[in-house]
DNA sequence: GCCGCCATTCTTGCATGCAAGGTTCGGATT
DNA sequence: AATCCGAACCTTGCATGCAAGAATGGCGGC
């Protein structure tokens, strides 16, 4: 198992966002490679929810040794997108509607916090930062380039965060990011609530622009909701319908 | 390294929580105990912040070899209780005054939620179970018994976590729990505000019982805010105080 | 014919060897 | 004397061997 020591052909890095690639093969570079490449491979739905992973399987699909994947598996259990059992493969956690429900309690409550702390701090220039990632956004719409969209969106949702100037609050959502976006990609329909959500940025942005805590505290929480609710929506639509069916052909999106 | 093949003594197992010890040695039993070991060193400031941790040595002191260190470095570095960069020691987290600060409003905010959520659907039961261990503080703090207390004392916000139903909000609470513990173990002045966090908790109960969830969020942001505001003082206290000397016994930590 | 038990095989858990990167200390040069 | 460079040593990263559960399939009993 795993080749002898050809130049590692690690195939799917570049399309699951290994950020080093086919390089001489830096040291320290395997570990966190190939947690890039598992995490993309849940969030995105390339693993199916439930699905059991074989130490074996995985080596020869991401070309390393078992150390660094069972290593991955232990980092990847931590942030509860696997679970673990002893002396048992690990599974790839389920991804129910209740999951989708407690999140938008706590994200929504996370990034009205974030909210509220940014806008009694934060500086103009960070104000023009956020001001361009949501133009960026706007370009995006108007292009339908759902990924861009979908990038700056995130980018944008954590920059306010980052604004906060509270690490615990950043670590926070980061870790719950990974689980809002690999529910977003499963339920895959952005493009419904597309042009409400662009409203809705515009609305915190002027209310962050006017410094006012309480307003965007309030419009980040609705907003986080609003955006949630569809996705579990969808999610539980997804449950009652996919009991025969066996959800596979995740991809880009379809209308809008 | 790592002695030949004798029963292993896993000297700090007892005293630091390893819940298995001694046995037979079950197969999948010591990644889980090496982390709580580790764990347990950390938040109880046995290993100190900042402290290098070299993996031959912690074999050595856990009396493992290095595989679980290793992937139990990879557990507690995505707790952030370590920090690793790549070829190089992995460093216990520092524990300034600005993570507690920080810790102050996300876990005030997310105890507040878990309490609103857990006053809307509460059973008698739960509520119950909440007013014995609200009885079981009372004895510790009347025995003047503080591991008891302390003790009883996360037991009583995790389940009204628990009560909450949010298996998210569970999962975040867990993670900063370990943080908070870690900074109350630091501050170590429990003592000062016991007799109010006491009042407290009987508040948080009664408005439990009377299912007001305002009341409920509003008391247990307070409590909580209390609480850690006296910690963050404490921690300031001893930031200034320990410039120019070394936390505690610790080998190494020479700080400039 | 069905159920249960045992053996084989597979999979994970742990230990360890080897090599790459880092660290440190000493010598040589300025 | 201070600094720069290099060599030896140290530490981590990765691969792999071996053994202990777990799964699976076949055989025998009921």
């Amino acid at each position: 198992m795993t080749q002898p020591l050809p130049p590692p052909p690690t195939p799917f890095a570049a399309l699951l966002g290994a950020d080093d690639v086919g390089q001489p093969r830096r040291k320290g570079a395997l570990h966190s490679s190939t947690v890039s490449m598992l995490r993309n491979m849940i969030v995105t739905g390339t693993l199916a929810p439930g699905e059991r992973l074989n130490e074996r399987e995985l080596c020869e699909r991401l070309g390393v040794s078992r150390t660094p994947v069972r290593e991955a598996i232990k980092t990847l259990t931590q942030e509860a997108l696997l679970l673990a059992l002893p002396n048992r493969s690990p599974v790839v956690a389920p991804l129910d509607a209740g999951e989708t429900a407690a999140l938008i309690d706590v994200v929504s409550t996370i990034e009205a916090l974030a909210g509220e702390l940014a806008a009694a701090r934060i500086s103009d220039a960070e104000v023009a930062e956020l001001g361009i990632l949501h133009y960026t956004m706007l370009r995006h719409h108007s292009l339908d380039e759902l990924p861009g969209y979908f990038e700056a969106n995130r980018a944008f949702h954590r920059r306010i965060v980052v604004c906060s100037n509270n690490p615990v609050l950043l670590w926070v959502w980061d870790q719950l990011a990974l689980r809002v976006d690999r529910a977003r990609y499963a339920s895959n329909l952005w493009p419904t609530r597309w042009s409400k959500a662009m409203a809705e940025h515009a609305g915190i942005l002027a209310a962050m622009a006017a410094r006012d805590p309480q307003a965007v505290s309030k419009a980040m929480r609705e907003h986080v909701r609003n955006g949630l609710s569809v996705v579990l929506a969808s999610l539980e639509r997804v449950a009652t319908t996919d009991a025969a069916m066996p959800p596979s052909s995740q991809a880009a999106s379809s209308d809008a």
